[in-house]
DNA sequence: GTAGGGTTAG
């Protein structure tokens, strides 16, 4: 069994990020020296020490200095133990080198330390930074006897992979195990509940946080701010914000999202001013939630000043996050020239999502030249994408070109792209009920009907007319049909209609954008029927009361 | 005597 082949290995291989953090540590570094002086001077080193040295290499950000002691203490005669390991994972998980994590999980493998809760939690941490889940589950699978840290690790694991509901699933297991969830556990588990939008669950969450007395947590109040924010309760979100006893870059940006997600937009430029003045310097993703502000009101001299303040003043490498909040605002502000040099002279190459936000403008301002070439840079980079050959082919309907319109129908008939089916869900005493479009399938679907007859009625007497040149946006294929099986959303909201109390709020979920005429009926239902009616779209959300919608009638 | 897990990214 070869130590020493398992170590000069693991010091070839080290990528260079632990140069960089040797820079930035250099203060640390100087420490180091006096702590490697010392150790040094020891007369005797056993392993302990040894990995009291290796520790704080690591922790200083020493990663190659610590690896290569590794390999120094096999050449002393020491075998390195599962402190050692432990201790030097988290350098290939932070810098994604699987092929090193794998060798040091061999070694854990053969000297029999694979099945301890350190080492699995390391292990299990390692695997799900460099993307490979199921490895990671495979050695919580092995863990004798799972800790509490290990759970935390597998539920961090799941959810930074996209995989939320196992990361509720490995809670549960914890629970019944009868180990006591730690402020990490709701830290790593409140983004699967904002992403799944079950405000539900969060909630039953934020329970747990509350009688564990882990609400002061820097950390949990932040992901509670941003959870309560993405499932729809911007006002909850903001009174855990003002009550949070210190504020990082972290917590002032999830608020400013959640105020560019459902429309106060003032109110994110201003947090954005106020976390200048507290906070210092804003970071990258501080910018993209300011920007994605700036865009969702279409606030187009404002996008630019933050766009020229962050690369200048701040001096921040725009990432494709940022370049794509500036491209929407000039693009959906007509400026379509000036969107597409924008796009054109990025610093990073331009993805199919880039030249989409131009495509759409096009379609709504009418504009088939610059169409066509947006078009065909996204065929290029996808060319299955299914939402650009429709953007297209109605651009040339728009245009009177329908030949070139009928061509693109029929090549993606010949690639076979279909559309993905818009759908919408509502939660109702817990139980999340899914519409698609002309869907009959639900056992109250007669009852909607009547209700929606009646709305209907009702709106036509306020002065309601369909409005079926949706131009804006990529909608359902049925849109010229404004009935009731048209458009799932407001088979949603009857549904959440007839099915709770008056007065209770709605939320209903969209998988696409809504369409104008959609958009236009919600604002008489919440009036008829005097309810709040909160929609989140595939871009943001939309509070619907009294006739009225946050968004301004832009989005 | 030493060690593992965390929040923001339309």
């Amino acid at each position: 069994m070869g130590g020493c082949h398992y170590d000069r290995k693991l010091l070839d291989e080290m990528p260079s990020r632990g140069l960089g953090a040797r820079n930035a540590n250099n203060m640390r570094a100087s420490t180091m020296d006096s702590v490697w002086r010392l150790f040094d001077g020891m007369v005797e080193r056993d392993v302990v020490s040894w990995n009291t040295v290796i520790g704080g290499n690591v922790e200083s950000g020493l990663y190659e200095e610590a690896l290569a002691m590794v390999r120094q203490m096999t050449h002393v005669g020491l075998r390195p133990d599962s402190f050692t390991l432990s201790t030097v994972l988290p350098i290939f998980a932070e810098s994604g080198s699987v092929s090193n994590g794998k060798e040091t999980h061999g070694y854990a493998i053969k000297n029999g330390m694979d099945r301890e809760a350190f080492m699995g939690s390391s292990l299990i941490d390692m695997y799900a930074k460099c993307t490979l889940l199921e490895y990671s589950y495979h050695v919580m699978g092995r863990v004798a006897n799972p800790d509490a840290i290990a759970w935390n690790s597998i539920i961090a694991a799941s959810v930074q992979n996209g995989q939320f509901d196992d990361g509720l699933r490995f809670f549960r297991q914890m629970l019944q195990w009868k180990l006591r969830p730690m402020a990490v556990t709701f830290s790593c588990l409140l983004p699967a509940c904002a992403h799944l939008n079950t405000l539900h669950l969060g909630k039953q969450l934020h329970g747990f946080i509350i009688r564990g007395g882990f609400d002061r947590n820097v950390f949990v109040a932040s992901a509670l701010v941003d959870m309560y924010a993405k499932c729809g309760s911007i006002c909850i979100a903001r009174r855990i914000f003002d009550q949070m006893p210190s504020l990082d870059m972290v917590s002032w940006t999830a608020m400013i999202m959640g105020y560019a997600l459902h429309g106060p937009v003032q109110e994110a430029l201003s947090l954005f001013r106020r976390m200048e003045m507290d906070n210092g310097k804003p970071n990258y993703v501080a910018f993209v939630a300011v920007l994605t502000a700036c865009s969702h009101a279409g606030l187009v001299d404002e996008a630019q000043k933050f766009f020229s303040n962050m690369t200048k003043d701040y001096g921040i490498t725009p990432c494709l996050e940022h370049y794509a909040a500036v491209a929407d605002v000039l693009s959906r502000a007509g400026k379509l020239e000036e969107a597409y040099d924008f796009i054109s002279k990025m610093h990073i190459k331009p993805t199919a999502s880039i030249w989409s936000i131009l495509l759409g403008a096009c379609r709504v301002h009418k504009n088939g030249e610059l169409a066509e070439i947006a078009a065909e840079k996204i065929f290029e980079l996808e060319p299955k994408n299914i939402g650009s050959h429709l953007i297209l082919s109605n651009v040339y309907s728009a245009t009177g070109k329908w030949k070139e319109a009928a061509e693109i129908r029929m090549v993606m008939r010949m690639k076979g792209l279909k559309k993905q089916p818009a759908c919408s869900w509502i939660e109702i005493k817990n139980k999340v009920h899914g519409f698609v479009a002309h869907d009959t399938s639900h056992p109250c679907y007669q009852k909607i009907v009547d209700a929606w007859e009646t709305l209907k009625d009702q709106m036509e007497r306020e002065g309601y007319v369909p409005n079926t040149t949706d131009a804006l946006h990529d909608v359902e294929e049925e849109q010229k049909v404004i009935s009731l099986s048209g458009h799932s959303e407001r088979i949603a909201i009857v549904y959440g209609i007839i099915s709770t109390s008056p007065g209770t709020t709605l939320r209903v979920t969209k998988n696409i954008r809504v369409c104008v005429d959609c958009h236009t009926v919600i604002k008489y239902i919440s009036r008829i029927v005097r309810r709040e009616i909160i929609v989140r779209d595939l871009n943001r959300f939309h509070h619907f009361n009294d006739g009225q919608c946050s968004c301004g009638d832009f989005w």
